[in-house]
Order: C-alpha cells, then sequence, then structure tokens
DNA sequence: GCAGATATTGTAATCGATTTCATTTTGAAT
DNA sequence: ATTCAAAATGAAATCGATTACAATATCTGC
C-alpha cells in the first residue's frame, strides 16, 4: 500500500542504497542526487517501514515508562519530564498503565526481551529488586524512578523519604503537637518504611517516646485512609496530629473527621505527602510535600539516553532528590 | 544476545517453521515436538523479536491512543476504557502526550505511516477533520473520541453536548435563574460550540431573550475561568448563575468569587462539566455533568479492533452516550 | 590528458521471524 | 506387506529497510 524504499529509488532514479544514505547520514551524496530522492520521498509521501529499520538497525528509539497508574498526576507529571527530555533526544515515548498489577508490569516488561523498547523505565515499580536486577543482567536497558536498585547498571532517581518525613515532623513538633499519628501506606512499599523511619527518627531526636497505637495503615488510598482513621477515633486514644505518608489518605482523614465534627487544624492537625492536585483545593488547603516530579522525570530519562547510547555512565548512577515542605492550612494553627 | 528462533530451532532439534508453527498457530504439530520446542523456549527464555515478526506479517497489534494531556483525568479514563478491552483482545495500547500541541499530534500520527501501529485512537483531536480523514482514506486506521468525524471508515464516540447542556440550564433556570453566564472554552472546539448551542436553545425553549455579555470565553483553564470571571464582574450587570462549560474553569469561578466574597450557592450557582476528580472535593461540591468516560473508550476500542480484523464494520460506525447531571451543593439552592 | 586519490553510487548480504511449497513420515485400509 | 491419503516437518523465499563492500565517477595535481 504505502511506498517502499525500492518505489522512492525507483522513481528517482538512484538504488535503495543512496535513498537510505540520503534519509539517514545526510553525508557523502551529491546535493543534486540529495534533491532528486528528497523530491521522490515528498511525492511518494515516504515514510520508512519501522518494523525493518528496527530490525536491521537493532534499536527501535523507542523507550517504554511503565507507570502504576495513569489517573495519579503523581505519575503522569513525571511522565512529561520524561517524554520532554527523550523527545528532544529523538526518543518516543510509550507510556504503559499497569493499572497497579504487578502482573501487567511484567506483561509490559516483555517488550524488552521481543526489543519492542531499547529501554524500559519503571516509576515506583512493584517488581522485586531482584527481577529487576535479572533484566539488567541480561542486558536490558532499564531504569527506575522511586527507590535505590543496587545494580551498576540501573540509574535511579528518588527522594530522600527519611528527610523530609523529619521535616514533617519537625514543622508539627513546633506547633505543639506531641501525640502525632503517623497514617502507614501498605507496609512492603519502600515509601512506607522509609516514611515511617523518618517518623520515629524525629521522635527520638525529640525525646518522645513512640507509641506503637498512633501508627495506622492506610494502604495508600482514599477509603483505607477513612478507615484507618476510625478505627483510631474507636481506640479512644488522644492525638492532636496526622501524618499521612500521602495525600489520597489524608483525603480520608478530611472524610472521618467531617463525619465526626472534628475541626481541621483547630482540633486535628493534618499533613499528606505527594502535593495531589486536590490537596489545594479541599478546606482547609492540604500541608504537603512536594517532589520535584517533571524534574526527576527528566533528569533520569537524560542520564538514561547517555547509558543507552554509550553504553556506559558518564558519571552518577544515582540521584537522590530533595522535596519541599508545603505548609498550608490544615496544619498552619499552633496548639496551645 | 538473546536467543533467536535458529537457536531453540537447534536445541529442540527441528526447524524453525517448526518452533514458529508452535508457538503461533498451535495445530498441525505433534505433542511430542510441541514439548520438546516448549522445553527449549522456556530454557532459552526465547521471546519471538518483534521487528521481525511485524515485518514478516505485516501488523503489529499495537493501537496508539493519542490524548491532548495526559495529566488530566478525563482522558486517562477513557484511556483505562481502551487499554482493557484491547488488553482482552491480545492488543498492547501505548499511550501518547501530544500535551495539547497541535505538531506533536501530528508528529504521532506518523506511527501510522512508518506502521509502528496498526491503528490510532485521537481523543478530542485537535487536527483538522480533513486532515484526519485523508489518513483514512490512504487505508489507515484510525478512531476518534469526542466528535463525529463523517468518514464511512472512522469509528467515533461522544456524547451529545447540546443534550446535556440543556439539562444544566433546565436545572438552573428551575432554581429561579433568569440570568445565566456561560463560561465557553475556546471557541473553536466542538465542546464549546455545541454546549453554547445547548444554552441557546434551552433559553429560547424558556422564552428567555439571549443576552451577549452574559457569554464569555475562558479558555478550559482555571486561570482562563478565573480571568473571564473577572471580566464579566467588572461589567457589572446581575447574573445570578454560572454554567461553565468545563470543571477547569468552574474551579477559576470559585477563586474569583471567593477573592469577591461572593458566597456559592447562595448569591451564585455554579455548574461544571467533566465531573473532574477535584469537583467533588471543593467546598461547596461543584455541581457538574458526568460522561461515562471509561465504557466510552471500551466501546470505541471494541469496535475499532473489529474493524482491524475484518476491514469492515459489523454494524454502526458513530456512537452518541448520554451523560448524567450531578447535582451537588454549588447550585442546590433556590433563588426566591 | 593521465594516474591516483577520493567521493559517490550500486550490488548484495543481512536482520529474525513467518509462510509457501516440497518432502518425509505416519497411519489406515486393503 | 503394500498403497495411498493425510499429517508433520523442513527448505527456502519473503517482509523492507540498512550497510559492508565493490564498482564507478569525479577531482586533483602534474
Amino acid at each position: 500500500m504505502d511506498a517502499k524504499i525500492v518505489d522512492v529509488a525507483a522513481k528517482a532514479g538512484v538504488s535503495p542504497a543512496t535513498v537510505s544514505r540520503v534519509l539517514n547520514q545526510a553525508s557523502g551524496v551529491t546535493s543534486k542526487t540529495r534533491n532528486k530522492v528528497m523530491k521522490a520521498v515528498e511525492e511518494l509521501n515516504y515514510h520508512p517501514n519501522a518494523a525493518a529499520k528496527n530490525l536491521r538497525q537493532q534499536k527501535t528509539m523507542n523507550i517504554g515508562v511503565i507507570a502504576q497508574d495513569i489517573n495519579n498526576a503523581y505519575f503522569t507529571e513525571i511522565i512529561k519530564g520524561i517524554e520532554n527530555m527523550a523527545y528532544a533526544q529523538k526518543y518516543r515515548v510509550f507510556i504503559c498503565d499497569a493499572e497497579n498489577q504487578l502482573e501487567k508490569e511484567r506483561e509490559y516488561m516483555t517488550m524488552l526481551m521481543d526489543r519492542t523498547m531499547d529501554g524500559v523505565i519503571l516509576i515506583a515499580p512493584q517488581l522485586l529488586d531482584e527481577e529487576i536486577c535479572e533484566m539488567a543482567d541480561k542486558g536490558y536497558y532499564v531504569a527506575v524512578i522511586g527507590r535505590n536498585i543496587e545494580h551498576p547498571r540501573i540509574p535511579c532517581i528518588y527522594t530522600d523519604n527519611v528527610k523530609f518525613s523529619r521535616q514533617v515532623m519537625e514543622h508539627l513538633l513546633s506547633n505543639g503537637h506531641r501525640d502525632i499519628v503517623f497514617l502507614n501506606g501498605y507496609p512492603e512499599a519502600i515509601d512506607s518504611y522509609e516514611r515511617l523511619e523518618g517518623y520515629l527518627k524525629a521522635l527520638k531526636d525529640n525525646q518522645i517516646p513512640f507509641r506503637p497505637e498512633l501508627v495506622e495503615n492506610g494502604d495508600f488510598n482514599e477509603t483505607g485512609g477513612y478507615e484507618a482513621m476510625k478505627r483510631l477515633f474507636d481506640k479512644n486514644i488522644p492525638f492532636t496530629a496526622v501524618y499521612a505518608a500521602n495525600d489520597e489518605m489524608a483525603l480520608g482523614v478530611y472524610q472521618a473527621c467531617a463525619e465526626r465534627g472534628i475541626s481541621i487544624p483547630n482540633q486535628l492537625a493534618v499533613v499528606g505527602v505527594d502535593n495531589n492536585r486536590i490537596s489545594k483545593y479541599v478546606t482547609p488547603a492540604l500541608s504537603t510535600v512536594n517532589q520535584p516530579k517533571y524534574t526527576m522525570g527528566a533528569i533520569l530519562v537524560e542520564k538514561f539516553i547517555d547509558q543507552m547510547n554509550d553504553n556506559q555512565f558518564a558519571d552518577q548512577r544515582v540521584f537522590v532528590v530533595d522535596s519541599e515542605l508545603l505548609i498550608r492550612g490544615s496544619s498552619n494553627y499552633k496548639m496551645k
């Protein structure tokens, strides 16, 4: 149906090799033949068949991004950073939605083995470190956003959870809070673990004894946060602040408080993590931690492409970026 | 690096043709050889090279989805419908973010011409109808969500803007509003045009004269809505309700009202369109129109795949789906 | 005008699968 | 045991580009 390189060659009165040279290296061809060829290309609206090209060149210039959930702006913002930087380097980015399913994540990894993609960027993968390392060992290009995978060939970028977690705590403590709830995500996630770690360290730094009954799991989603709060209220123990490991769960906290007539921030301070767009719109606006999402995507993909092109690192493999605490109405109140 | 079909064939002691048969049709092979081959496939962790396969078969089983902005949950929700239905039919879906840029949209269309994708689904494209038709004329598979492109080979699905627009107006009118502002998106968009049409028809049906000064453009984004409201306030004309052509602009309305100390819904009723997730969280909750996004994606891709497989339509080409008006706090107040 | 170097172009091999067609094997019927 | 049809397998062509290598054209300097 569409024109092939031989058609272009015939029309321009040259060999297919010449057509290829015109379209690719752009040198070693007289301008006269180049013009002839370009004219034929235009007239036939010729586009080299990607499959043939990929097969012969053993590369595709495609990068896959596997996100856990494209409905979540946290991921899509990162992806925009990836996409724009990759685009500038002539790579095409294809986004895959794993929908929080490990099986889908794994299925998308086959894109590497069947060579549909030159490389794959995993954002906050559920895959185990070992699985990811194994792929890298086999020579596939993999990069990870969200945690550090200890493997010399895997570029990684992530934020220092412990650090910002302590900042959140210092903020609450400085407002006079002592009985602070920590609403955890699902406990297997590294983010959960590290945010909890920051919570604990901050308590220790301030000589406040850790009370395990103040920690609940909320699975990183709104309903989970809501249920967790209900469990906490039922315990009938006093607390004046909630540090939720993400904004989604914090929204659940708002809901639970609304039901009980508890006023934020006067009776309860709330802080989340992620700077979900919604956090700005709720009443009161939710204090949260903002990660430089776009930049994280951009930095990582740039290094990744470097590596794919040279098959070695120019310099750094691991990037740790800082987050910023955004203090809003939900925690902007000093306890007496 | 990775195993090729000849390696598998050698290991299993058969010809490449037989390996291919085992992996593809699954018939015409004794179970003994099938087992031998499968064993070799396992041991070598063989995955057929996609480029070679695509080249030979002249198809990729890939569908591209070109979205205007993956940060917008309206698009990603549709995409989930597409993705899940396509997945069930063995198609892989790749998401491309056009970032509201016509140029990127066009660039991604080359995926069709270079045969990276078997087909492309455009969501609310900026491309002109003619451009899209031209692609279809050339034999490429294209489908469109958001409007009807009059072309026998282009499946389309969209909502009846005029219809729900009238519903919104009837709702406001029944609450006693007569001076109703219409906040339009950018005027070139078909959605803008049709929603305005519904606004006008509802006025006519109720013998209310149309006052052009009550219509402002807000470009479909929050800032646009905010600016438009400021312009309206400055006009110093009375109005008691705002019908914004999408939720984003309605958020701008909230902001403008907050600045002026205007209370929603008592002094001003607000209704949006899209059921953006945020609309539920603002105070008061925003009345809006919900489209069956997931279903729209699913229905369309199903027909699209049918068409790609049979190269003809089983039945319908155009699907018009109904939306639902969600009445929330922002418009739930009767004027006296 | 010619030799030799260099630049341009063409021929044919190649990438790794699928698939057509030919060949061999198997099995059923006699 | 033999014949013949049917089933299983293999050999080789094919998809459409790139690219190594060979061949030809052009240019330089004398």
